[in-house]
DNA sequence: GATTTATTGTGAAAAAAATCACATAATAAA
DNA sequence: TTTATTATGTGATTTTTTTCACAATAAATC
């Protein structure tokens, strides 16, 4: 079963409405308030927990933990996840003091540079330099990154990423790297994230108009 | 006509791979060159163009000068865009300093924070109290804005923006801002896709087995 | 215990997005 | 100048995604 993009980052979703609604003493949710919550539709959401074979109690909607525990183990959350980030500039520095991350069971164990002035072994965070890579990642069994690199070391850092045994890599840089059978990779683009506000923007002005 | 979302997106990417083609002293695109560099296929170019009215020439491909600048003006961004980042926390500053920001005319003017020990008016980029950020937003004509701040403030930030006429935001809050009519919302979840990675990586190990 | 009410779960339908496939036309070759 | 070749541009088709709509059923009410 090959499962849409979208239907993942919905199940994200719904897991992080879930814990706000935990958090505020709920046990039971309808789908309709989950729908509002991270505005879809209500059928969205059941559709969704259809695929995944979770299933609510007619008329009482669904018990948040259940539900929330059923969801954390199809995305995988249920352990926790060691991660590394290759390029220590302002975005990677960004990203290894990401509060959510620690939140959410996601430990950033290293972060790697080319740069001898950016290392620095003795922070909870270790910043090592990128000859250590390899060692490191196959050492600690690491099997997902986070590439914040410049453009064009992104490739050559994804190599060596993937030679060391990465199965999953998040990437910032803005470049559409090679493909590789059984390699996951995730681009994100905040100049094209922003560049569709900028068009969109523009759209709605001249609607206006 | 509306545009998907995604479409736009492959508008960005075409644009990137033109530039990169340019800087390479190419002068002419076939679709099927663009179609590899961004990982579509020839026919997806040539529909997005052919609902722009962009058309080429039968044999000889695409200009890339002509191209690029057809597709710069789709995107509005054939002028110099002004914004602000509201949130100078780790992500508001790396944003601060995005090389690829400046490259693409996109002018961040101010930053704005609520702590006053981040204030900082003599910087190339000055850093402002969200106090001034109505002020600063209509005397500047500002019309996009960043979103950086924490979750639990990301919903106030957003309507004081609006209340100074932003029309178009990028929001790397995690969390769903109402929707105002009229305003462009474009969200960026970095645990979402994290968690996107994550998902499928284990799912493909589990296809191994 | 019967009846009403409210919500799920899911096939069917609709809408949206991507791909196909081929007529059309520009260029190159003969 | 004619013929062959090679890309485009787009209507038709297919695939994917979302929404609809309603039977099934659990809980609440009478």
């Amino acid at each position: 079963m090959n499962i849409a993009k979208n239907c993942v980052s919905r199940l994200s979703s719904y897991k992080n409405a879930l814990t706000k609604l935990k958090n505020l003493g709920f046990t039971r949710v309808f789908s309709d308030n989950l729908a509002d919550l991270i505005s879809v539709t209500s059928s969205q959401v059941r559709k969704d927990f259809s695929l995944f074979g979770i299933s609510g109690n007619r008329k009482g909607g669904y018990n948040i933990e259940e539900l929330f525990n059923q969801i954390n183990h199809i995305l995988g959350k249920d352990i926790v996840h060691n991660i590394i980030i290759v390029g220590a500039g302002y975005i990677g520095k960004a990203l290894m003091k990401y509060k959510t991350f620690e939140k959410e069971g996601i430990k950033i164990r290293a972060v790697f540079d080319s740069d001898p002035a950016k290392i620095n072994r003795e922070s909870s965070i270790p910043i090592l330099p990128v000859k250590e890579l390899k060692e490191f990642i196959q050492a600690q069994r690491i099997k997902i990154g986070i590439i914040t690199v410049p453009e064009n070391s992104a490739q050559l850092v994804l190599d060596q990423m993937i030679d060391a045994g990465i199965q999953g890599v998040l990437n910032f840089a803005p470049i559409n790297l090679k493909e590789y059978p059984g390699i996951i990779i995730n681009n994100v683009n905040i100049e094209l994230e922003l560049e569709n506000v900028i068009y969109y923007t523009q759209t709605m002005e001249n609607n206006k108009k």
